[in-house]
DNA sequence: ATATATTTTCAATATTTTTTGAAAATTCGA
DNA sequence: TCGAATTTTCAAAAAATATTGAAAATATAT
């Protein structure tokens, strides 16, 4: 396969993948675009290779920007932005993580947090089946919190060798 | 907070964090409907619980059976159908990775093997950074689908332990 | 076998989300 | 400071996705 063939499939793809993880397809389209570019680009470069208006290319690379996982380049003597990707996947994986912990995981705790102690009588059922499962989640999802704090922190070679151990 | 705004806040927003993982609204909310509910209830139920209508009911109940989270009970002597879901939590989440190993993660392993042997000089500064990305994303993809792998069979306890004597 | 209850399908409709593109704002060199 | 280059905004349009509801299919009791 060639380069160019390769790279228009991965880049669909990653747009693909995206969508099942609540990202637009142009976010991840040039996230995957920026991934696999040797060096910065421009809003102009971005716009022509994945064939995308001007509006649609900035709003998403502000969101890539906002998500931690592009960053603006200064280049000397040029007036035009370049843009550029991290490219430590296991970076880009914690700092994914980071944020949808931050924008859903703890959210979603203050609100079991409060309706863990809902009015009723425990011995009616309903009663009781909420909380027990209101009460479970929170407990699973608190265990995720803390592990993925951990991870968040962790070195690649230290978070996979050790899991290594573990699921052997 | 009263039994039944707290069960609405919880349909409301386990409905919104289900959009931000790529599963619509609708079969979020269905789903967290039947989570807190002590008995199987019908479609006709949960229409009038969430007030949609027959055909969307019926479609995201068949999708959520499909997902291995809701399964029909037959409740003798009565003719229509009733549905429940898996209340042990830990067990949902270990069937929804499963899901989304076979569907997301093995189908992008798949592709990835392909993109790897891409033609061309590896002396390419462009072959270079995609062959390079390409094999980095590998690399954690299969770590991640081997650590899946055993989560998916780990016991709940099993599971946290372990986690717990790493991640101290 | 028939009538009735129940479930399923799917074309039409509604809603939500994404994209466009031109105008406004900003930046920067001269 | 001015003017051109560049970036940002956002209302309107397009596209994608979800929902409805009525008709068709299926299941069940008698």
């Amino acid at each position: 396969m060639k380069l160019l063939e390769a790279k228009q499939q991965f880049i669909s793809s990653w747009g693909a993948f995206g969508t099942h993880w609540g990202i637009n397809r142009t976010m991840a389209q040039i996230h995957a675009l920026l991934l696999i570019s040797p060096d910065p680009l421009t809003q102009d470069d971005i716009m022509e290779d994945l064939n995308i208006s001007r509006g649609n290319t900035n709003m998403n690379i502000r969101e890539l920007i906002n998500w931690g996982l592009v960053e603006r380049v200064i280049l000397p003597g040029e007036r035009k932005e370049y843009f550029t990707a991290e490219k430590d996947i296991w970076k880009v994986v914690k700092q994914i993580v980071k944020e949808r912990k931050k924008r859903e995981l703890e959210p979603m705790m203050q609100l079991l947090d409060k309706l863990e102690d809902v009015e009723g009588d425990k011995k009616d059922k309903k009663v009781k089946t909420f909380v027990d499962t209101v009460s479970s989640i929170k407990r699973l999802g608190l265990q995720a919190d803390k592990t993925l704090d951990v991870m968040i922190k962790a070195e690649e070679n230290w978070f996979v060798n050790n899991l290594m151990k573990i699921f052997k």
